[in-house]
DNA sequence: ATGATGTAGGCAATCGTTTGCGGCAATCGT
DNA sequence: ACGATTGCCGCAAACGATTGCCTACATCAT
């Protein structure tokens, strides 16, 4: 049993007397009910019974003339990290008041999958596509879209040559090196995240930078690489920890990490912050659940800048890449 | 600048000399290259140059003829909710293989947004629509919905008149009461989530009717109710333990919830599991990540199950709710 | 030889909008 | 008073596919 089919315009007209143009006209004026395209009488005729009888304009014909489907697609590595989660609810609350609809796409960072998902998308028409999951691994497929003319924005993670919205990181890792040196620390480890992600390798460079400025020789800190999520952290954690027993704080470059290296902590017996400092990044929701210090990322903002971006890409407009500034949030671990 | 417009049958019946409808036969049907609708020798000609051109059928157009979108629209509390975007994923993924794209919107969990993304989706002609945040607080609109025949199907939670899929969270809440119990604990605190929510209504029923069955009196037991995440599993820790500060085990409905709590009773020097046992609800990679003891729910297969629920009514086959079953997951924490 | 059955493919209507181009009055300027 | 504007609105051609109904020919059985 299928649900009532809306009314359409001819309906509309023919109940009106009037013809399907001057409705269409009227409904879709930009200017809504003080539109010019008819007298004020009949314009109010026509919002009047499109009212009553329910009439949605049915989006399939009007793309088919228009050539424009006012849906985006969003590519992100996982909809499961929160991070990216976050910055999708910027992008899709921001495209909404546009009147644009949005459809996201796990690509798990292979970029076999992440070029599955984008063509997916395009063949459905979508009229500009936004990545989360930029990284070097799938340039070239990034590359490839933007030879082919394919408006696009990048957000979280950035590449040169696409217009991106990101958290300035380099200058997130800075401020928690700075924090951890003023308050004492000098052997440090550092769960470094994803090879090859921005997100990663800003942070720690930011991080590793500061450090150098501040007089911290390079054997005083040891790298653990890996990815974002809890299990990561831990596995990362356990490596700093045998590889150098003094370590007094670790920065992970993501707050999920962060609370799996806390879990070994507290399995290890170690107290926080006193024997071992930790931060994060990002202060997710989680952070403050557990009152991890870390830097926050304005990760809403990231995702509706992306998004205005891209409306400014499909109103021809050339757009540049921004970076927002990140914020430290000192709390009890740290 | 636009990217390239795609080729059309109608550019491809011609350059083969055919007429359109042939090659839309041919290129639609199920059987793909070797459908009966043209000699074989035509049917090779057409996916060859199909392919070199690289036809995409236009989805639109297809949609304006069959009144069939291939589209369905999902709504839930809220993506940043691990438990609910793993959920999507595997109704997407379900779908993604079965040539249907999603859409999905937050809620919130405030019934005015729920019918306002719901609707915006079916005015974008999704051909069902998947809930993920049924309540006592929408039913109204869920019940209008059925009334107006509109297929859909609930997933995670669910209420009475609708089809949904949900993991057995009345046996979930059994089987950490039973635990517990069975590791020698007496006094009880459970925080209990959100309020006219079948996760939360039926995995705390679950634990207390099973406690009672276990002899364990009411007075030994403490509720609060709040929310799923982190900070509201926070501040119900707080409650429990001011309550009754003999408490010896809290149970969580969620994991999140069970974070927050554990970083109370990290501030307070509370051993876990030594002076109190700890438990979650769901199994999320954080659970993994902190040693929570929790329960697993298929979380993935509700998605996936979901999905093929409303591919089922929109075949015109009346549906069963399903009942998936949770197992217990013993970590360190209880 | 005849009608039945199959095979290969064309015709044209249709889905619901959008939009370039006019048409017809009433109004205005001079 | 008369041509030029302006205000209102209709006509019909797209947009790109799907699909019911035909046609034309070949094959087959009787």
């Amino acid at each position: 049993m299928q649900a009532a089919r809306p009314v359409t315009l001819k309906e509309l007209a023919s109940e009106l007397g009037l013809n399907i143009s001057t409705v269409s006209r009227v409904l879709s004026d930009p200017l809504g009910r003080d539109g010019k395209w008819a007298s004020p009488d009949t314009t109010q005729r026509i919002f009047a019974l499109a009212e009553t009888r329910g009439y949605r304009r049915n989006p399939y014909a009007a793309s088919l003339r228009t050539n424009r489907s006012n849906l985006i697609g969003v590519i992100v590595p996982r909809l499961q990290d929160y991070v990216l989660a976050t910055i999708y609810e910027g992008i899709d609350e921001a495209a909404l008041s546009q009147d644009y609809l949005t459809m996201v796409s796990n690509s798990l960072d292979v970029p076999q999958r992440q070029r599955d998902k984008a063509e997916r998308l395009l063949d459905h028409r979508v009229d500009g596509l936004i990545f989360g999951d930029a990284a070097e691994a799938n340039r070239g497929y990034l590359d490839e879209l933007r030879d082919r003319r394919v408006p696009h924005t990048l957000v979280s993670r950035r590449i040169a040559g696409h217009t991106s919205v990101t958290c300035d990181d380099y200058r997130g890792g800075q401020l928690i090196a700075e924090h951890l040196v003023a308050r004492g620390r000098r052997v440090f480890g550092v769960i470094a995240g994803k090879p090859g992600t921005s997100t990663s390798s800003e942070r720690t460079s930011g991080f590793l930078d500061a450090l150098a400025e501040l007089g911290i020789t390079e054997d005083q800190v040891t790298l653990a690489p890996g990815g974002f999520d809890a299990p990561a952290g831990r596995e990362a954690a356990e490596q700093i920890l045998s590889e150098n027993p003094a370590t007094d704080a670790i920065f992970a470059v993501n707050d999920f990490a962060a609370i799996g290296a806390l879990g070994v902590l507290h399995n290890r017996g170690i107290r926080v912050p006193d024997d071992i400092a930790l931060a994060g990044y990002n202060d997710t929701a989680l952070a403050a659940g557990v009152n991890l210090t870390t830097v926050r990322s304005p990760m809403h903002e990231i995702g509706s800048r992306g998004f205005a971006l891209l409306i400014d890409q499909l109103g021809g407009i050339t757009t540049e890449s921004e970076q927002l500034q990140p914020e430290l949030i000192v709390r009890d671990t740290a």
